[in-house]
RNA sequence: GGCGGCGUAGCUCAGCUGGUCAGAGCGGGGAUCUCAUAAGUCCCAGGUCGGAGGUUCGAGUCCUCCCGCCGCCA
C-alpha cells in the first residue's frame, strides 16, 4: 500500500487536493510535489519522517521528547490512514569531540560510553509510546558505509576540493569562527588574555590546517527554487522567511573535515586517513541510511518530512538539501521546524536549575498525559511555556473529565445494564430533521451528528498543517457536546415503554459513537488512552483505522455492525484525576 | 546599525483576502444536578486588539511613525 495506488486514499492528501505528476502521471499530495520526476529509479511510493538524531553528550531532555512525539504523532496519523511500510526514524548522533571527551571524563570507551547513552534515548522514546521503526546510531556500520558513498559521490561530482583554512577555532563547539564572532576575553584561572567566540563563550584559538571545503556557493539558486517552489520545502512559513533571508545574504563554501589528529571519533575520509568527516555531514545522511542507502532507497527518498528544532533547521534547510543536490539526490519535501519549551517563561538551563526531566514527568502525569500536554500546548512557531500547573488543569479537564467522564457514564451499569454497544433508533432519531410522529431528536442533535461527520476531514487537514492543537481543541469540543446531548435528554429519567427504551438507547449509542470517532482520531496522541477506551468501547483492532472514523453507520441510515456487541470489560478510570503537587 | 517575524481576555490561540471596533478552548466566579470518574449542565465576569497618527462611509484587519519581545546579518 503505498502513495501512488489508484483509488487508495494517498499520503498526506487533503481532501480537496490533488496534483497530477506531468512526467509520470502519479497522483501526488499537493503539499509534497516532485521537484524531479525524471530518472530510471523506482519511484518514491512510500513515507519516510524522521526527528534529528540526539547527540549523546547528554541525557535527553523534553525538547528531545517533543521532536519525537511530534514525529511519532504525524506517522501514527499516516499509518491510520493506510500508509504502509513507512520509516520513521530517529536515533543518536555519536560521533565528535566532545562524545570522546564525555567518555575519558567517564573512564570510558567511546563506544561503550555512546551504547549507555543511547539507552538512555531509547528508553524514553520507548516509554512515551514513540513508535519509530529505525533507531539508528551513527557508529553503525551501515551507517559508514552511507556516508563513505555519499562522500564519494560528492567528490566525483567534483563539489567537494582541498582548501586551506586559517583562522579562529573552537575546539569546544568543533567550529570555525569568523573573526567578527570573536571577542577579547580574560582566562579566569591564569589572568592571560584569550579569545572567545560571542556567540558560546568558547575559548577560540587561531588555527591553519588543510582540509576539504564543500562548494556550498554554487547552490543559492537552486535552494531559492527548491525553496520558493513549495511553500512546504520548509514550514511554518516563520522559518522558510528565515532560510530565504540567509540565502539572500549569500553562501560560503562549507569545511567538511577536520584534522583526525585533532578529532579521531568520527568517520575517516575515504581514501585520506588524515582528516575525518564534519559530524554534520556525518550525521545528516543518518535521513538516507535508514532507507537503504545507497542501493535500496528509493522507496521512500527523498523524505516527506524532516521534523527539526528550530536551533538547527540552517543544517537541514540550507546544507543538507545542497549536499542532497550535489550528491543527484532530491531534497526533502519538507523540513517542519519546531521552536523550543521555556519552564515558566524562562528558558530552561542547568544553571537555573528549571531543567524539565521528561521521565519524572511520565511517572506523575503517565506517557499520554505528557504527550498530550506537548501537544495541546504547543505550537510550531512558538516558543511553548511548560507548567506543572498547566499540565495538571489540562489533563483533569480534558482526559480525567471530559472525555474520561463521558466514558464511564456510558458504560455504568445504570445506563447500560446489558453491558453491549445500544442500538440506534432511526424512528426517534430520523436521519433527516421533519415531520415524524416518533422522533425525539432536536435541531441541536441534529448539529451533533453533523460536526460528528464532519470531525475526521477538518481533523485531517488539522493533522497535515501539524495543527495537532486544533485537533485536541476541536475533537474535545466534541466530546463536550455529547455530554451535553446526553443532559439534555436524561436518559437516566425515561421510563420502561418500549419508546422509551429505544430512545434511551439511541442516546447511549450516539454518545458512544463520538468516543469511537474520537479515540480512533485521537489515537495518534495518546497511543495507549486511546487505545484503551477504543477496547472498552469493544471496538476490534481491524476496526480503529481513519476510514472507519470516518464511517458514521446512523448517519447513513445503516445498522452499526458492532450494535449489540459486548464492551470491553477492563473497568475503572481512563484517566486519574490528578492532585496538585507541590 | 540593517533586515525579518511577532505583540488580540490570566494562559493557549482564531479572527487570512477591510463590514454587525471582537470570538473559542482552558483557567476564574456563580448557580444547578446527582445517570456517571465529586463527572455533567447552565449562567457570568475578564479585552485601551502594544501606543500615536493617517487612509476610508467603516480598520484588529491597509499605510506611517514610535514602544516592547524574538531571530538573522553586520
Amino acid at each position: 500500500m503505498g502513495i501512488v495506488q489508484r483509488g487508495m486514499r494517498s499520503i498526506l492528501l487533503s481532501r480537496r487536493a490533488r496534483f497530477v505528476c506531468e512526467a509520470r502521471r502519479l497522483v501526488c499530495p499537493s503539499p509534497y510535489r516532485l521537484l524531479h520526476c525524471g530518472g530510471n529509479h523506482q519511484q518514491k511510493d512510500k513515507f519516510l519522517i524522521t526527528t534529528p538524531i540526539f547527540y549523546v553528550n547528554s541525557v535527553p531532555h523534553l525538547g528531545h521528547l517533543y521532536s519525537a512525539v511530534l514525529a511519532d504523532t504525524i506517522h501514527r496519523w499516516q499509518q491510520l490512514k493506510g500508509a504502509g511500510g513507512s520509516i520513521f526514524s530517529t536515533g543518536t548522533d555519536e560521533h565528535g569531540l566532545k562524545i570522546q571527551q564525555a567518555a575519558v571524563a567517564h573512564g570510558k570507551d567511546p563506544q561503550q560510553f555512546c551504547d549507555e547513552v543511547s539507552t538512555h534515548f531509547r528508553d524514553l522514546f520507548s516509554m512515551s509510546h514513540v513508535g519509530h521503526t529505525d533507531f539508528i546510531r551513527t557508529t553503525e556500520s551501515r551507517h559508514r558505509t552511507a556516508v563513505e558513498h555519499f562522500w564519494r559521490k560528492l567528490q566525483s561530482a567534483g563539489y567537494i576540493y582541498q582548501g586551506k583554512y586559517e583562522g579562529w577555532y573552537s575546539t569546544s563547539d568543533e567550529a570555525f569562527v569568523p573573526d567578527n564572532k570573536v571577542m577579547d576575553s580574560v582566562d579566569k584561572t591564569t589572568g592571560k588574555s584569550i579569545k572567545v567566540s560571542i556567540e558560546t563563550g568558547s575559548q577560540v584559538e587561531w588555527m591553519k590546517e588543510e582540509n576539504y571545503m564543500f562548494r556550498l556557493s554554487e547552490f543559492g539558486p537552486r535552494l531559492l527554487k527548491w525553496l520558493d517552489s513549495n511553500p512546504r520545502a520548509v514550514y511554518p512559513d516563520k522559518y522558510r522567511t528565515l532560510v530565504r533571508g540567509w540565502l539572500g545574504e549569500g553562501l560560503e563554501d562549507l569545511s567538511v573535515s577536520r584534522q583526525r589528529d585533532r578529532l579521531p571519533w568520527g568517520i575517516p575520509v575515504p581514501d585520506d586517513p588524515t582528516q575525518t568527516i564534519y559530524v554534520w555531514l556525518d550525521a545528516l545522511v543518518n535521513y538516507l541510511t535508514v532507507c537503504g542507502y545507497p542501493d535500496n532507497h528509493h522507496a521512500h527518498w527523498p523524505a516527506d518530512c524532516h521534523v527539526v528544532g528550530k536551533d538547527i533547521v540552517r543544517f537541514h534547510a540550507v546544507y543538507w538539501p545542497a549536499f542532497l543536490m550535489a550528491a543527484g539526490l532530491d531534497p526533502p519535501r519538507s523540513v517542519v521546524t519546531h521552536s523550543h519549551w521555556l519552564m515558566e517563561s524562562q528558558k530552561m538551563s542547568k544553571s537555573k536549575g528549571n531543567v524539565v526531566d521528561p521521565f519524572d514527568r511520565i511517572q506523575r502525569y503517565s506517557a499520554d498525559g505528557l504527550r498530550y500536554f506537548l501537544l495541546k500546548h504547543g505550537v510550531l512557531e512558538a516558543d511553548g511555556d511548560y507548567s506543572d500547573e498547566k499540565v495538571v488543569k489540562v489533563l483533569n479537564a480534558d482526559l480525567a473529565g471530559n472525555i474520561g467522564g463521558l466514558l464511564n457514564r456510558c458504560l455504568a451499569t445504570s445506563l447500560n445494564p446489558t453491558q453491549t454497544f445500544p442500538a440506534f433508533s432511526a424512528n426517534t432519531f430520523p436521519v433527516h430533521p421533519g415531520r415524524q410522529s416518533n422522533s425525539l431528536a432536536t435541531e441541536e442533535d441534529y448539529k451533533l451528528l453533523k460536526t460528528l461527520q464532519e470531525l475526521p476531514g477538518s481533523v485531517d487537514q488539522h493533522y497535515e498543517n501539524f495543527h495537532i492543537y486544533k485537533v485536541l481543541e476541536e475533537t474535545m469540543l466534541c466530546v463536550k457536546q455529547a455530554n451535553g446531548f446526553v443532559h439534555r435528554h436524561k436518559p437516566w429519567k425515561l421510563g420502561n415503554t418500549p419508546q422509551d427504551q429505544e430512545w434511551a438507547s439511541t442516546i447511549l449509542h450516539v454518545a458512544m459513537e463520538t468516543l469511537r470517532v474520537s479515540g480512533i482520531l485521537l489515537q495518534p496522541v495518546m497511543p495507549n488512552l486511546m487505545s484503551g477506551l477504543l477496547s472498552r468501547l469493544g471496538v476490534e483492532e481491524t476496526e480503529r483505522s481513519w476510514s472507519d472514523a470516518e464511517d458514521v453507520p446512523c448517519v447513513k441510515g445503516r445498522e452499526a455492525p458492532y450494535v449489540g456487541r459486548t464492551l470491553g470489560t477492563n473497568r475503572g478510570v481512563l484517566f486519574q484525576r490528578l492532585q496538585k503537587k507541590n
